[in-house]
DNA sequence: ACTTTTTCCGTGTTCGTACACGACAAAAAG
DNA sequence: CTTTTTGTCGTGTACGAACACGGAAAAAGT
């Protein structure tokens, strides 16, 4: 018998010794590989239950061969400065604390535009057969057709952005759209004056997960109607197909000019910046406006204080946390939650800088 | 020579052969670890720097035996529930994530009343001779004199909560107060209708850190010395010794009597929860408030709706943002930022579910 | 020139775990 | 009864780096 050897394995030893078998057995059943018998599996069991054994992490990962790969389905970024580059940047920074622990990403983007271009990158998904997979069911029917190949082979898989529910995710990482409504409803309610008028303007053209709008005007709405001291302000609800064209503007423009009594706009996607735009153009002035994501040209607006308010809902962190909760999972095999709502965010001039 | 084990150093090998120098001579300049001649060091450097390799932390932490301690020196907290809590929370999380890399953290608390506290505990830390230090610099005269200790044993030191200028040190981690007084402003100032007054309310007693609440003030009255449009408003500042002094309550209800334009109230510190005890048993209505911290007392309120916004910095956060810079300089030899300022989070009924 | 000291370098063992390989016995097939 | 298959188990080596030990070469001392 080799002593050297022995005693690197000490931990291990205890445990042998204590169930009467060798420490390659022990291992076995420490690593659920097969090859031992029941009666003796169970006695190491509860024994190394009893010595409330705990593997290294790092040993065990340097021993082991075995790579982890990852595969994210998420909408292509339409431009470099719009949304979805957001938790790409939180999965990169996820990537670069864990990829040592062998760990491989592979990013797969879809168009939002085009269904087919989700179910061929969902397919590429399939074959390259990965640990996990994290994904935007941005699409549901197609991401219901994916999810349940997804079943089949037992790879977990986590929701961002937005959930399905009862659909045996791993966990959904993402906002609380109608909440985020409620709250914007209340800083629009405080921030005007009593007896003016709140405009609600949906840019609905390039249709960005529609489902949160609804869910944000929602809130919206549910706010002034459970709190009933706010209850003479008026809600006008606008829709904009396309900000580009001259005429949608106009519309928006005849729509304030008819009701001076609005005094607050509330903006339901990100794209208040169209609104902004056009508020800075005709010197309107007087109207508190607010509006979602932290994307650089909202940002220009919130700084020259014609947008008051953006609600965020940490992109970054939800790229992050999907990545992180799918290595605690596999890797850790630690517990992870269901559900995971990222906080959300009020920002103005004053905090913005915090919020990098 | 032995064949195996040639094959694990490959990568090194890869280095040596370059350089025409062994395995060993490698990994003494890799580590640092002298008896290697100048010339021969710089050469192995070069190509290092060539290959780009980087050491494989794990198998370097398995290999060494070294450990970390990491000191700490915090105010005690008053009680179960009061701040000084919350960035602990956040340093048990950071020791989860790093404990394996052999890391030890021993907490130093002293107490806020008692400078000599602070400097027995750090006696006791330059005692231990840590490998770094996390501290709350709150007696400046005191917090000197250790850091001069510290930066003659070359030991790293991170400020948490309050900053020190020009200390050489790693980093700090903590809030703007500043900002945020300038934020509560905003806040305030929209919530109010014109032509009201604001009330300033120190809770001096227990001088938890005087210079934030300077600071706040200081930003508060920035805010509306800047933003001419809101000049109309008028500010009072009360200071109050002891909230649970009866005359002192009256205090506050004269004010608020003699002023009925009163329609804000902003409270420097934590201590918000004291104003709206008063409210609540008074039935005063119609009034803003808003404070700061996400402590128990001040959620209640929150949710009862008397406090209409809390302003909070994460000190989780801050503790756990602590100890992992600490651990970033010294275990994984990262650059740090030497200035960390957390996000002024505002937070509402709506979304103060969202900050757990 | 010879000894002693210093400087430099090569190799083997080790950290805690994973896994391959092969030994051996029992069961199944011939 | 022999051969093959299956089911168990023990041990040795590897993962990638850290560090001790001791030997060779160079420098210093006599």
């Amino acid at each position: 018998m080799n002593i050297i050897k022995a005693i690197n394995r000490t931990r291990i030893k205890d445990i042998a010794q204590k169930a009467n078998v060798s420490i390659g057995t022990v291992d076995r059943v420490i690593h659920n590989r097969g090859e031992v018998s029941n009666a003796t599996r169970d006695r190491i069991l509860r024994i190394i239950d009893e010595m409330e054994y705990q593997p290294n992490l790092m040993a065990s990962t340097l021993a082991s061969k075995k790579t982890f790969s990852f595969a994210l389905l998420l909408p292509e970024p339409i431009s470099p400065e719009s949304y979805w580059n957001k938790p790409m940047v939180g999965v990169r920074r996820a990537f670069q604390e864990i990829q040592q622990y062998g760990i491989n990403i592979n990013i797969h983007l879809f168009k939002q535009s085009d269904a087919n271009t989700f179910n061929t990158e969902a397919g590429k998904i399939i074959e390259s057969n990965p640990e996990g997979v994290v994904l935007a069911p941005f699409f549901s029917r197609e991401s219901m057709e994916f999810i349940s190949e997804l079943k089949k082979r037992a790879i977990p898989y986590v929701f961002i952005d937005s959930n399905i529910k009862d659909s045996d995710k791993l966990s959904y990482i993402g906002q609380n759209s109608f909440q985020s409504g409620t709250l914007a409803a209340k800083l629009l309610d405080f921030s005007v004056p009593e007896n003016s008028s709140i405009l609600v303007l949906h840019f609905a053209k390039e249709r960005d997960n529609m489902n949160h709008l609804v869910q944000r005007e929602k809130g919206f709405y549910e706010y002034f109607n459970t709190n009933l001291t706010s209850g003479k302000k008026k809600l006008i609800t606008l829709e904009i197909s396309d900000p580009n064209d001259i005429a949608c503007q106009n519309q928006i423009t005849d729509q304030l000019k008819s009701n001076p009594e609005v005094k607050g706009i509330f903006v339901t996607n990100s794209q208040v910046y169209y609104l902004a735009r056009l508020i800075e153009e005709t010197n309107i002035s007087g109207i508190r406006v607010i509006g979602h994501d932290l994307i650089n040209e909202n940002i220009n607006f919130l700084k020259k204080g014609i947008v008051d308010f953006l609600i965020c809902q940490r992109p970054e962190e939800q790229g992050y946390k999907a990545i992180i909760t799918l290595f605690e999972h596999l890797v850790l095999k630690k517990e992870v939650n269901n559900e995971n709502y990222t906080s959300i965010d009020i920002i103005t001039k004053e905090n913005l800088d915090y919020y990098k």
